[in-house]
DNA sequence: TATTTGCAGGGGGTATTTCCCCTTTTTTTA
DNA sequence: TAAAAAAAGGGGAAATACCCCCTGCAAATA
């Protein structure tokens, strides 16, 4: 019986070779590489090695980040499925996991023997949500997600700062009316009425790191 | 030759497994307990079981978080020394950490050779400092930290909200003149300008929770 | 080709924030 | 117990933020 190839993502040296551990003990189930961030992810690939029919993505990594690293795969090795593994369980982070095409999310303080059963789950369905990422999925997508642009995001990102808007314009350099414009259209977007519900709004979604 | 003892406590079960068995195979360490949370330690004290020379402590956990447990044994088990093991390098809680009792901090992305080092130091010298900690720790003496009245905290609260300064007033049943002082005074305490700017430095510093 | 859409910018007004100056009362502390 | 500091409140003004309605232009699209 040959074994399922799985590839792990983590930039946590512990924590991945824990886990390579555990899968190695799992009979089905074999891990065949070991990477660090994203970018090796695709490097990887690149250099046509050994494929995976799994492969369990950490989220917050260094140089490229997992949901990147998920959005080239969705592009690029299409067939092949990614389980999202982080620490926290931030709505945002899961959705945009989920958006960039990982096929499942877990938590990393789950127990050995939910791993066995998401990956069993990922090969039979080729999904594998719990409870509580299909209750965020629900809640997500009840509400439409916010979609904004380069320059809007530009602004936000400056917004976040203690740059006043007259100042936000001179690095931008447009008017101060243009700017006054991204605002009012940011506020509508977040359904917000200040600079402080905008700087919230978008430090709780994750949009703008702190 | 007779092992030192040591306890894991971390609410990640299989990051604790991982910790567990690599703990296991240094030739001077043996595992004697495995704990999820900060109430177990306590538990566990109270209940007279096998004690231990090191702690590894996680920070971030359910129930009773790492500052709150190791504030608990440097009360009632000062001799066991606590090495703090965390995801973030965020500075101010690496710093309360240290402030709780813990003596020493490593994040969670070491190398299997680094905690050895670590926990070797810690039997020799009675602490462990990475670079990175003693920076920040030299960094954090040498500006002075900022106290904040209850009052102060309150409105501070409340401003990290879409809440205008009057509305903050109503809410506080104070004057709006006086919501307005202690703008001043946090202003200065924080050294900065502006609403946002005030914001973000109390979320940034962990003063307030997003 | 006519129309919509997106982007940059403007006029003008109100509300809020920021920053000075100040008084009175209570609480601390020397 | 007298002096100092902290807490609460105020006047007034300038800067900034917020809001609505409007123009011109270029690119996309119908």
């Amino acid at each position: 019986m040959n074994k399922i190839p799985i590839i792990i993502v983590d930039d946590h040296v512990l924590f991945s070779q824990a886990l390579n551990g555990l899968i190695n003990k799992f009979k089905s189930y074999k891990v065949v590489a070991q990477l660090n961030n994203g970018q090796e992810v695709i490097d990887y690939f690149n250099a046509d090695k050994e494929t995976a029919s799994i492969i369990l993505m950490d989220v917050n990594m260094p140089i490229l980040n997992g949901i990147k690293a998920t959005e080239w795969l969705k592009e690029n090795r299409p067939e092949i499925k990614v389980l999202a593994l982080t620490m926290n369980d931030d709505e945002p982070i899961i959705l945009n996991m989920l958006r960039a095409g990982a096929c499942g999310y877990l938590l990393k303080d789950i127990h050995p023997n939910t791993l066995l059963e998401a990956l069993n789950q990922i090969m039979r369905l080729g999904v594998y949500y719990t409870d509580d990422v299909a209750q965020t999925l629900v809640k997500a997508t009840s509400q439409k997600p916010i979609e904004l642009k380069d320059r809007e995001l530009h602004f936000l990102t400056l917004a976040c700062t203690d740059l006043t808007y007259k100042q936000i314009a001179e690095k931008m350099f447009l008017s101060y009316k243009t700017i006054d414009g991204y605002r009012e259209v940011v506020f509508d977007k977040f359904n917000v009425s200040s600079r402080i519900g905008m700087v919230l709004y978008a430090l709780k979604e994750k949009i703008v790191e702190l």
